[in-house]
DNA sequence: CGACGCTTTGAGGAGATTCAAGACACGTGG
DNA sequence: CCACGTGTCTTGAATCTCCTCAAAGCGTCG
């Protein structure tokens, strides 16, 4: 509280809104104008936070309406009949969730946080009115839904490869993610265990835990815990390769 | 043409618009207001074909816009750096495709006749008008595309079973997917090939059909060549639960 | 009718899973 | 600050499902 206050009195403060959001162009406000991006300001819940395992939605639940990201990371899980988890995807600041109870108006998926996080929230209810006031923003998201379809094609395309690949190309694929959001593509921590990794390449988590050491023992990669540092980025681009 | 003519003096024909279209509620008008189904039916194009093999539109061209199937089926498909195919999906009457074009406008995706069909065709670039002047039918196409994405993860869970619940659930699929849209259930043509069936399950083409003669021996389904019979469709169901 | 592709069936092998057990890391409480 | 316990991670060995390769049968279309 008492930082909070400090923040506030401070003349370099200013409330964090979509019009001076650190994540332009990689939220939603991507493509909109000025007063586009003022009219869903005013209706996005910002500052909410989420403390590692705790749940944003959960599969089965109302519809919630769309999150927006801001930092630290989740997962998106789905169950099937007996409860099993399939975890969807691993998601990033900057990245949106919540397509998976647009449609039915119920949610498919949980979104569970993998540390500490924070959140923009779209309310449902006000969806209905962006149909109306901002039609350019729904325009937005559908773009935002159909980039979704694109990676669930490029995961199905990685389900045909070795487990090899398929750990080299997720490793790669957060990398990239990170260095487009602005951080460090060559050193973070992977905030899921092996299991979920696993889970979400289909794979056993020990396979993970094989061929994560093989990396390592091949000096592509150094592992600590959960720890990463790219050593040789191109060696593990060659794993994709067909000769492999 | 001269049959064409015949049909357009004829008493009862009428030109089919989205006003009167038979897959009402299954194509895009879903939810519409009667004004904006009438500016949709301006937009489209209608009645096109193509024969078995021809594609509607390629990976890699520019976005074509938005295709409804009216008759047939087609195959949905991306291919991997090496041209190496993988069927994403397989497309009923009724059905939309086109959104591995609409955010990136590039096509991702092959769309591919498996047997001659027919087609409305939404042009690219009158969707833009459509943003501002039908914002109920974009926020529709929204809805569509999260659908895709809800049986993206449909898939997604199948992908960690054994094949021979793959096959059985689609089937099962196949089937559901034909009764909505008002077609025998229990009797149909599999218009694709085994090894496409393979490619789309993520199976060898071999195994699906050693799994198909399997269900054949055990009374659950009837198959010569392409057409296909449910038998008993509660022992397909079966397959699917965890004991098998 | 011949050729080609699709489908079926068999045999052997490879990659990944499962099961098991020990090492390690982390958070809690003494 | 360290001991402890729990869950995660690693590593090994045996097993299994499914793939690959091969060949024959079938259907279809020019």
């Amino acid at each position: 509280m008492s930082d909070l206050n400090i923040s506030k009195t401070s003349t370099t403060y200013r409330p964090v809104t979509c019009e001076n959001c650190n994540l332009e162009n990689l939220c939603m406000p991507k493509g909109l104008d000025k007063q586009e991006i003022g009219g869903l300001a005013l209706l996005v819940n910002r500052n909410n936070i989420r403390q590692r395992g705790e749940a944003i939605y959960h599969a089965g639940s109302p519809f919630r309406g769309m999150i927006a990201l801001r930092s630290g990371s989740a997962k998106l899980a789905s169950f099937d009949q007996n409860g099993n988890e399939l975890v969807v995807a691993f998601i990033l600041p900057g990245e949106i969730v919540g397509f998976d109870g647009l449609a039915t108006q119920l949610h498919n998926c949980t979104v569970t946080a993998l540390e500490t996080l924070n959140y923009c929230h779209l309310p449902a209810h006000k969806i209905e009115q962006l149909v109306i006031n901002s039609p350019g923003l729904i325009y937005v998201l559908l773009q935002r839904s159909c980039n979704e379809l694109d990676s669930q094609v490029q995961k199905m395309l990685m389900s045909r490869h070795s487990a090899e690949k398929r750990v080299a190309n997720f490793i790669l694929n957060i990398s990239e993610r990170l260095r487009v959001r602005g951080y460090s593509e060559l050193e973070f921590r992977l905030s899921m265990s092996r299991k979920e990794i696993g889970n979400h390449l289909g794979i056993a988590h020990e396979t993970v835990s094989r061929i994560i050491q093989l990396f390592q023992s091949r000096q592509f990669i150094e592992i600590k815990s959960k720890q990463l540092r790219i050593i040789d980025k191109k060696e593990l681009f060659n794993f994709l390769q067909p000769i492999h």
